[in-house]
DNA sequence: TATTGTTATACTCTATAACTATA
DNA sequence: TATAGTTATAGAGTATAACAATA
């Protein structure tokens, strides 16, 4: 099951819930650090390349959209990110980065980069490689 | 940084940041389907084979104290959890799961493996060995 | 009528600060 | 005095339900 703090690994799932767990826990950690929670951190992420409407990035992120309506406000109010009406639907609202949040996504980027280098550094070269080929077909192997 | 969905991935980072999204996303689809925050199952996952006090729980869940009394307040409410006078010492606070907090933990876990399992079987029994040991030693690395 | 988004409401999660009891 | 835990308070994140505007 999710893994307890530093107990053996005996399969691959528990392998895989303390790493993503590691992850999580270094994410919330920087996210808190830039004043963002973990779900504000995700929607810089996915906001970075993209311009979706308001249900789409509900979506995306997995929330109601009455929830990511509160969620968007406070981004706003920040100034990261920006609202605009749909030229294709006078229904439909798109949502973007502003300048501020772009900035702060990359900013962001490079703290993740550095916090999960350590672990990383383990690993030779050719293993690092072979870990990345494996996450990623495991990762295609869902969607 | 973070992973947007279906993007592929650049590097190892990029890898075990969306590793961690995708695990992360389903802990928490099941901990919904059974009433339970993220943060529950990982208290539920700490506490199945730990009887920590309130101090230590909240350092491993890296939650303030004032945060985990809440926590446990609605878990001791639902009949998950109990509470008990530590013997050493008059301050402190044993937390240990009830028989039906032991019974939902088990549940859960077994529910977890399950919705691990599609992208783990797309690899070979070798394979699936590397990836636990590649992910192991990285996790040793940290701590 | 159906869809997009917001608002109203309620509950959980979280932290800070003040407090009580014990060491 | 210092530590363990609870309580009070406030704000963010979340969902459900009701609503307005548009398709």
């Amino acid at each position: 099951m999710t893994p307890s703090p530093s107990s053996p690994q005996e399969s691959l799932v528990d392998a895989l819930a303390q790493t993503a767990f590691m992850t999580m826990a270094e994410l919330t950690r920087i996210s808190a650090e830039n004043d963002l929670s973990l779900t504000q951190l995700r929607m810089l992420a996915i906001l970075r390349d993209r311009r979706p409407r308001m249900a789409a990035l509900a979506e995306y992120l997995g929330l109601e959209k009455s929830t990511l309506s509160g969620l968007i406000d406070r981004a706003q109010k920040r100034g990261l990110v920006q609202r605009e009406a749909s030229a294709q639907d006078g229904r439909a609202v798109d949502v973007f980065l502003s300048p501020a949040g772009h900035r702060l996504a990359e900013q962001v980027s490079s703290h993740i980069a550095d916090a999960l280098a350590p672990g990383t550094a383990a690993l030779s070269s050719d293993e690092q490689r072979t870990l990345q080929s494996l996450l990623e077909r495991m990762l295609d192997a869902r969607s």
